[in-house]
DNA sequence: GTCTATAATTCGATAGAC
DNA sequence: GTCTATCGAATTATAGAC
């Protein structure tokens, strides 16, 4: 897939020509995607960008609607590979929700591009063409933590009358909504999380994990 | 924000002419900014869809900016008059938080619009102009949630070692997060946030209150 | 309604790798 | 020689202006 390795000088953008076609078009439908939508991205800003002409575009890609798809799908594959390490049964609880939080605030940041462009699919704002298709993609690996929360739940991991899903939502919810809202977030010094996302991360893993409270046997032993 | 009470025939859309008109203008308005966004609502729009001359809207209000704002405002004050009744220091925590969780989805989902406007203007979004506005606005909010948790941690209610800031952020994020994704949530069973927004308001705070954990003695004694 | 601009897609040909 | 990546030109679809 990426084995073609020609020397080249950089096209527009920061985006090196040694890059195969194929991903240097991905790159720039990202970018464009992101900035316009998909409906404003055309075609040849797409290709212009990566420096091909209009037509190697149809020769990689069926259609605009299967370039915008292999965009996404490029995104939400590498984090399922990354989930396959991560999402451990035989580590420990914390660590591995720790693990995943970590993970997946990378991936959004390492991705923004693309990560905007899935989140924008989420809120329904896609084009309706290819967000069935989105949806599975992106449900693929929401059903992987709700599975993996579901595991170890049966084995006593962690309390038996907390939903997967409802404990999964609200992981990725923290982290995308904080990611969406990076910007504003940064003039909250407390909650700069582009500046550590890893503790960011952290602190939320040890919210949901272990809570607010002070602890069951701890109820009323306050002012 | 409903008193007026005049009899009336229904303008365009569901819209009762019974409000007074600069009602009708923010609710018209609220419409027109989430449907086309701040730059793609005309004024012109706005005043058709109220029922009223464009002129009109400069009689209200100083500007496009201030209607824009006087939108978001509306239901920023309107919340926080609601926390004035929910974060009370001398009722439990957890059915404080619990209140404070139900009441803020249900504000998402009554002003859905609005609420629209907001989240856009904290992804940096909106219009650049208004953008600081806004976000004090919404600030303001949140640091009444941020405080509460600081002073009920200040009474031993809540961990010692948590961030008020990153739990006040937790709470606000799920909501937020799960508004904006809402029709897709819907096709998991599980999770049909607009089915019922109260129950899932309830089982996010017994997540975040009481955390995954089995808890701190209960450690090892599964299957 | 026609005209025009813009955008997606197809076609035919070329050049280089194996 | 075939296969693949590429390109320029031609074709179709659509949306807005007049």
């Amino acid at each position: 897939m990426d084995q073609v390795v020609s020397a080249g000088a950089a096209t527009e953008d920061g985006m090196t020509a040694s890059a195969s076609g194929r991903e240097r078009l991905l790159t720039a439908a990202a970018e464009e995607f992101s900035r316009h939508g998909y409906a404003g991205a055309s075609i040849a800003a797409i290709a212009g960008r990566a420096g091909v002409g209009k037509s190697t575009i149809f020769h990689h890609f069926e259609s605009k609607d299967a370039l915008y798809l292999a965009v996404i799908e490029g995104a939400a594959g590498e984090f399922a590979r990354t989930l396959d390490q991560v999402l451990d049964l035989d580590r420990d609880v914390h660590d591995s929700l720790e693990q995943f939080q970590v993970a997946h605030l990378r991936h959004l940041f390492r991705n923004a591009k693309v990560a905007s462009l899935v989140l924008r699919e989420l809120r329904g704002e896609g084009p309706g063409e290819t967000a069935g298709k989105v949806r599975d993609v992106v449900a693929g690996n929401f059903q992987r933590l709700v599975e993996y929360l579901a595991a170890i739940r049966g084995r006593g991991g962690i309390r038996e009358d907390v939903d997967p899903q409802v404990a999964a939502l609200t992981m990725l919810s923290v982290n995308a909504f904080a990611f969406q809202c990076r910007d504003v977030l940064r003039e909250f010094p407390g909650l700069d999380i582009s500046g550590d996302p890893d503790q960011f991360a952290t602190a939320i893993t040890d919210l949901v994990v272990r809570g607010l409270n002070v602890g069951p046997e701890a109820e009323g032993d306050k002012a």
